[in-house]
DNA sequence: GCTTGCATGTAACCGGTTACATGATTGT
DNA sequence: ACAATCATGTAACCGGTTACATGCAAGC
């Protein structure tokens, strides 16, 4: 999924600028997909050159005015249509897996420079998913991506807790 | 990290071929980074423009020639440097999980059919990190990322088991 | 006075993907 | 016969990032 299609799934949530669709991305999706500004407004300049959303402007006072975006019936279809051709694919990538892999290599304020610093990145998105998660009116879907989030995360702090003492004591002979 | 510095990376582990080195990010590094061919071969002829590997071509009987890859002394304390430059950031991306967030816009077998296939994905992972594990020879912070793949991924794979019902069966009314 | 938030965009760049091309050998 | 494995590469493309540009309002 492209940021085109993922701006499709941002609307479905509801009409929204630009900047509120970041929004999105940096709350609601933020902890599976991702999308920056300088990709958001070309993409949503080209839905609307396609017909799959319809924006308007809202002028509002001691702010700036904002076009706000709809999905059109077509945007709707389409974005379903992109789902159902999906194959659910996923890709990761941890700089943070690869320092653990040459742990051996690394200094040791690094190595514990690292292993806190993640520990706090994933605490923090624990924190952000579970407050969400309290809003309320949320569809049985969004709960369960809030809850796997969750669930994921914990199990990574939980993990690098467990284990983060082979690291960073003072060298235990094997 | 990019492809580059990703080759240094697998070149620590012993010398190889473009096409070993790929081997590696399918095995070793499969589960926290990965790169194709077309970005492997042009990063060695750039490595090796830069000083950071050498290589030498064997000849081989029944198997087409091939070139192995060595890092030199300046290709070492490059990675080591970029190992320490790096911040430990991760990315994740996945169509899995936006599929689930508008699991209410999806056909029923098309849902089944997602969370049948990600269990299945997840299973696979776990029991090729579990073959490398059992094989010795690992250093320290190369079992933690064994380790803490097999985790992660088994608590996805736990936690999924537990929520499916509430998406494959005949809709238990909330 | 300075930073943060709201709001939208562009230009240059870069890194990586898809697809293609080749060719011998081994296994089904 | 046909597919898969070993082995290396290129060309065209594309999607996204970094950095830049603008400007008002509110809070510190």
């Amino acid at each position: 999924m492209n940021t085109k299609e993922l701006c499709l799934g941002a609307l479905f949530l509801g009409d929204a600028s630009g900047y509120e669709i970041k929004q999105r991305f940096e709350t609601t999706f933020s902890h599976f997909q991702q999308a920056s500004f300088a990709a958001i407004y070309p993409a949503l300049t080209r839905l609307k050159a396609e017909g799959l959303v319809s924006s308007r402007v809202e002028v509002q006072e001691k702010r700036p005015d904002k076009t706000v975006y709809s999905l059109t019936e077509a945007g709707r279809q389409h974005f379903i249509g992109a789902l159902h051709a999906s194959n659910g694919a996923e890709t990761f990538r941890s700089d943070f897996i690869l320092l653990m892999f040459f742990a051996e290599h690394l200094s040791a304020e690094k190595l514990t420079a690292v292993l806190e610093q993640h520990e706090e990145t994933l605490r923090r998105i624990i924190d952000t998913l579970t407050e969400i998660r309290h809003c309320g009116g949320h569809s049985r879907g969004q709960l369960f991506t809030l809850d796997y989030g969750i669930a994921i995360n914990q199990a990574s702090l939980a993990f690098i807790e467990q284990r983060k003492a082979e690291f960073t004591s003072q060298e235990p002979s094997s």
